[in-house]
DNA sequence: AAGTTAACCGCAAACGATTGCGGAAAAGAT
DNA sequence: ATCTTTTCCGCAATCGTTTGCGGTTAACTT
């Protein structure tokens, strides 16, 4: 007789009702003191712990937040996870976790499994291949919060939260016109991303301010071993770049191969200066390359905020920046 | 009026009853094409998904992986968990991730979510202070596979997987005295953690087998900081070990900036192999250092098959070792 | 002693889905 | 024309919980 553990169970063995049972365990006035240690006993005897499906169910309760990102194996969205599950603990939340790899089908089947959950939000950060966000939409319209972070729709009316990356790029940008004067090696990722016009725009265009624009040679790596390829030819000319500026961590992987491989000293031979997302990578090098930080742990918190939010009332439509701060090490 | 997608919706709104949708959507050989397609058009219009919730509670399924582990923001775990998740995706499972902070307080918590989720199954990694296992045995023998991964405890009877770090070990020791016949620097963890025992035991045994026990210069480093500190006054005195050895990708990290402050190289006058988790971090560096995997991302694939077994009837206790591998760098 | 008021507790419906069983209508068999 | 079989569908119970409402005591008023 396997029997469960059940308000049906607790109160069949100490002759109650059901509902005395439940009212019992959650301190309800109703119930006498007597009955209320009783149950109690009883429950943690059998070791109850409400069918949260139960409850759901019944309540309309949801305690499931739908994280869908493209990859877990990833600084930024590993650092954003961790917030979020810390916000989400704090306000009784649990996490479903769905990666998409890029695929707007998984995406989409993510989607699916968020609604079939029921879950009280769905955070998400959308693959560059995804066109069409009007089932986002739709959920969104009937009442489950939908706040797109990081990568987010461009044109679209939704929330989002993401990391200023017009700004990140110009802080680096000034940050190195007020320290150098040379010429700057210029590292961008695939130019089809979105990520990667913002930043090139706000970079240029801080270029363009001070007149330096002659001073900049931008290139597009579309991976890290490019990057290096590109820095070691063009650490190999006779004119030499005075500053590198990189994207991204990734990125900036391949361009410290390319410096240890050369042997060139920094900041000495050569000036560096990344966006990172949490600082990892370049606090492996010595000296410590300087960097723009784009955080996603703050970014997490921003998110779960913009979503409770939501729920408290601010259900207009918002976009939310996070920005961006300069930490330096001695590269630049 | 804010009629949810339901089955006694779709009933209500074709005439039907609950249960002829129900079977039309389940494609049930009892239900005319006719009354098919009707349904199924009515369900698509509405954005008809069934709610686990009610499904898990009616039929008693679980689709949901409780996943606990000290901290997401980890390498190893990072790769673990995208593995789960991928092999959870294929059979129809979500995850549930709950970071404990390596708090017994939190993590017991966290197995309560679980539980009052009815997951599928708990895939947990301890903490080091956890000493009482008693709550997962219980849910264990109630019928929900609870499987320890990396790590474990230590002599209780339990399912385990994790991975072989004897083994991770000895093959660095046999690797370096294949190779090498100086002395050697050996950096290990806090040795109060088992994970450090197991590595030290196996390392110290292999250099005493070939007696060259004297060659072997153990220090315990407790953060990347410390082994930064150790390595630049190892290297300082006059007699120099030909080789470090790092037991961690974190410690890794330290002798990394040690060796660049100092700007030694490699392997010229220095080799260097470690134990990594996936081979990120060494990988960064020029050359890359020659390294022992020990994948999460596999030790994910074995947790969640070992998990199918057990649903599948080999519910006997078994601890699975993944065996690590040698992949070759220039560093030594 | 009759009426009022607390104090405690149970009935039953509801949440959304599944499923064994039975039943009506249409089709086929004789 | 009657009987048997398909074909197609609905009834109702069930999963575990919550909760409005009503009911039974016992205690308290006057």
């Amino acid at each position: 007789m396997e029997s469960r553990a059940t308000l049906k169970n607790i109160s069949k063995i100490l002759s109650l009702s059901i509902s005395t049972v439940s009212r019992a365990l959650k301190n309800h006035p109703d119930i006498s003191e007597q009955t209320k240690k009783k149950v109690q006993e009883a429950a943690t005897m059998l070791d109850y712990e409400p069918n949260t499906n139960a409850i759901n169910l019944r309540t309309d309760k949801r305690n499931l937040i739908g994280v869908i990102i493209p990859f877990i194996s990833n600084f930024f969205y590993q650092s954003f996870i961790s917030a979020v599950e810390e916000e989400a603990k704090k306000n009784n939340y649990s996490l479903l976790i769905l990666q998409s790899a890029d695929n707007p089908e998984t995406e989409l089947e993510n989607l699916r499994i968020c609604r079939a959950n029921r879950v009280a939000a769905v955070f998400v950060s959308i693959s560059p291949l995804t066109k069409d966000i009007s089932t986002f939409l739709k959920l969104s319209q009937s009442g489950t919060p939908v706040v797109f972070f990081d990568k987010v729709p461009p044109f679209e009316a939704c929330d989002k939260v993401c990391i200023a990356d017009e700004e990140a790029a110009t802080i680096a940008a000034e940050e190195i016109i007020k320290k150098q004067n040379g010429t700057v090696l210029a590292l961008f990722a695939n130019p089809e991303f979105s990520i990667t016009q913002k930043r090139l725009t706000a970079f240029k265009e801080v270029f363009n301010k001070h007149k330096r624009i002659n001073d900049l040679e931008i290139i597009y790596a579309y991976s890290a071993k490019e990057a290096r390829q590109i820095v070691i030819n063009s650490l190999g000319k006779k004119i030499k770049p005075q500053v590198i500026f990189s994207m991204s961590d990734e990125i900036l992987t391949g361009v410290m191969k390319a410096i240890q491989v050369l042997k060139i000293k920094i900041p000495d031979e050569i000036k560096i200066i990344t966006i990172s997302d949490d600082g990892f990578v370049p606090k492996l090098f010595e000296p410590e390359i300087t960097y723009v930080e784009t955080s996603g742990y703050e970014l997490g918190r921003l998110t779960f905020k913009r979503m409770k939010d939501y729920l408290g009332g601010k259900t207009f439509i918002q976009e939310v920046l996070l920005p961006p701060k300069l930490v330096p090490g001695e590269s630049l």
